[in-house]
DNA sequence: TCAGAATATGTCAATTTTGACATTATGTCA
DNA sequence: TGACATAATGTCAAAATTGACATATTCTGA
């Protein structure tokens, strides 16, 4: 869009910078959590594969059962890092990452 | 490694499980480091292409010039989570990050 | 060579994430 | 059914990360 444009809309009553960076954060963080989902199943699926119970996997991360339970359910209060984490302590390669996040 | 053998060499002095559990603790984090350092590598050329200086990029993720050389920088302070916001920000699908994470 | 823009580095209080724990829910098998 | 393993949810003090700031360094034209 061009600035005359969009100094027209805005005097015409458009908050048009702030819907645009709202409706830009919504699909940020609409790909965040995706990739966070993403990681999150992948966790879990690599985990049963190989025949980890959560309680094993997070003795072997140094973590405890309930923060694996919330990685896997992708909960907010779990970071990416922690996730990677677990994904690395399972076996994944960054390969295998790469293939998750494709699929998000 | 079956039960016996592990036992015998253990009573040989050998703190194996230990030993084992640090090598696959440095691997993990070596992995880790290079997943950290590719999506870094990414950042900033995507950052470039974008035509956005460190600060122009911070602002558009309400985070500081400071904090986006340390994200380029894959300094330990910064976490994955800011550096693949900052990425989403900068137009990066999550197909882009799993291509970025294939070549780590 | 200089001035200004861009980037890097160090620090710190405030915010967020963490492991741990308690408890509840859901399987699963005899 | 009931005992037991596994997984989910809520809470919180401790630890890690954050934006902000000050400052230093590097880059880039003129």
């Amino acid at each position: 869009m061009n600035k005359e444009k969009r100094e027209r809309l805005e005097k015409a009553g458009f908050k048009l910078g702030s819907v645009q960076e709202f409706l830009q954060l919504t699909n940020e963080e609409t790909a965040y959590v995706e990739v966070k989902l993403a990681l999150a199943k992948t966790l879990s699926e690599q985990r049963k594969k190989s025949h980890f119970t959560q309680l094993s996997l997070a003795k072997k991360i140094h973590s405890s059962q309930s923060r694996v339970a919330k990685m896997e359910a992708g909960d907010p209060s779990v970071s990416l890092d922690l996730i990677v984490h677990a994904l690395f302590a399972m076996g994944c390669t960054p390969r295998q990452l790469g293939s998750a996040l494709a699929g998000a």
